[in-house]
DNA sequence: TGACATGGCAGACGTTTGTCTGTATATGAT
DNA sequence: ATCATATACAGACAAACGTCTGCCATGTCA
């Protein structure tokens, strides 16, 4: 009778549950008995008490009877969530959904997924507030921003990230490179896109987060 | 007979591609039947058709024959791990696993979990590689490295970020800021602890990090 | 006018997958 | 010894789901 509540306990728990989460954030949350594959199980229900064990834990969530039917708690302690890379942002290219992002990245954010995006840095502009070509930027999607923050804003057709300062009720981008001059653009002609709030560099990249591509 | 090559065109399916990449990201791809449902649609073929057409631009990839099969096809091959962020690395800390970590980040990386550990920055000796204070630095474990890397190193019982230099046969840590000199060790008294393989920067509210996994 | 491509519909079939029932074994407490 | 619990296994059933075949309506073009 007390056959749906098991509980499990110990390493072999903590490892399925690894596996499960990495799952779900992979984009593809793994079946019963994929779990019982991965574990040697050689009944289904083992693997299906453990993961009903850690529902009931709070670890998992679940939709009874749906196929691949576990999920991340909506609290879950790891608010992880894939943010598109966009390899080049262009005009108007934001306001519709990107479409052909270079990969996704995983970012620990309170925020909701489509409040964000990853741009690499193109130029070597913000070389002076350590920002290099080749990083990626997470970005969080806002209109407006406050002086002094570093901004993604959309110059002439093109995304480029500047540190913003108002000057006098005055929008100014400036650069962190002395080579590069400030821009005070026409205040129709300039959009902020977002506000950086990460920034990274991959310094051994595989081939989707290769630095120089 | 052509009836798995129905090419579909126009604003409908990429409403339905944003609808099916925003499930996937969110950690549950869709079945047919909820595209179909979110469509309107009232046959389930009309959805398959939609999507397979997606499959055939490359939008999507396919797990053919299991539930939720779609896939995002630049989605990054590398799982999610967790990694400690140690606040303090002390002689030794290291052999013995990390034991009071400041909390877990979010890495991508194709390395097992017990491989990589992160490490705050201290100090501005690194300022002109664009690794500033406060930084966090992702590090593999490995006790060699070439020259040119910038690896953690453990001298005088203290964890420092340099970048490796051999020079005639001799090791040099050498920093990347002209106040800083080089430091040429006593081979004896310098280990490396690993290399740096990503630095982070969090310009709002620090990193979020997650609690014991 | 007819051939053809497009977009959608209806229904069915077979596999995948979640779920359930029952059994077996080891361990520890009573 | 007996009972309870934890862990694992075997097998089956039903729902969910991917897949297939065929039909219909509309528009285009020769």
């Amino acid at each position: 009778m007390a056959h749906a509540s098991r509980p499990r306990s110990g390493d072999r728990k903590r490892r399925i549950f690894l596996f499960v989460r990495d799952r779900i954030l992979s984009g593809a949350p793994p079946t019963v008995r994929e779990v019982q594959a991965h574990c040697g199980f050689r009944a289904v229900q083992s693997a299906r008490d453990y993961l009903e064990a850690l529902v009931r834990d709070g670890l998992l969530d679940k939709e009874p009877g749906k196929a691949r039917g576990y999920r991340l708690p909506a609290h879950s302690p790891f608010p992880t969530v894939l943010v598109p890379l966009l390899g080049r942002v262009q005009a108007g290219a934001l306001t519709t959904a990107s479409e052909h992002p270079d990969g996704y990245l995983a970012v620990q954010s309170a925020r909701e997924r489509d409040e964000l995006f990853a741009l690499r840095v193109h130029g070597e502009s913000m070389r002076d507030a350590a920002i290099l070509p080749g990083d990626v930027v997470i970005v969080h999607r806002q209109e407006d921003a406050r002086s002094g923050d570093i901004v993604v804003a959309l110059v002439e057709e093109e995304a480029t990230v500047k540190r913003l300062k108002v000057q006098a009720g005055r929008v100014e981008l400036h650069p962190a490179n002395p080579a590069f001059a400030p821009i005070v653009p026409d205040p129709a002609r300039v959009r902020i896109l977002g506000k950086v709030i990460e920034v990274r560099r991959y310094l051994e990249g595989g081939a989707l987060l290769a630095p120089e591509p």
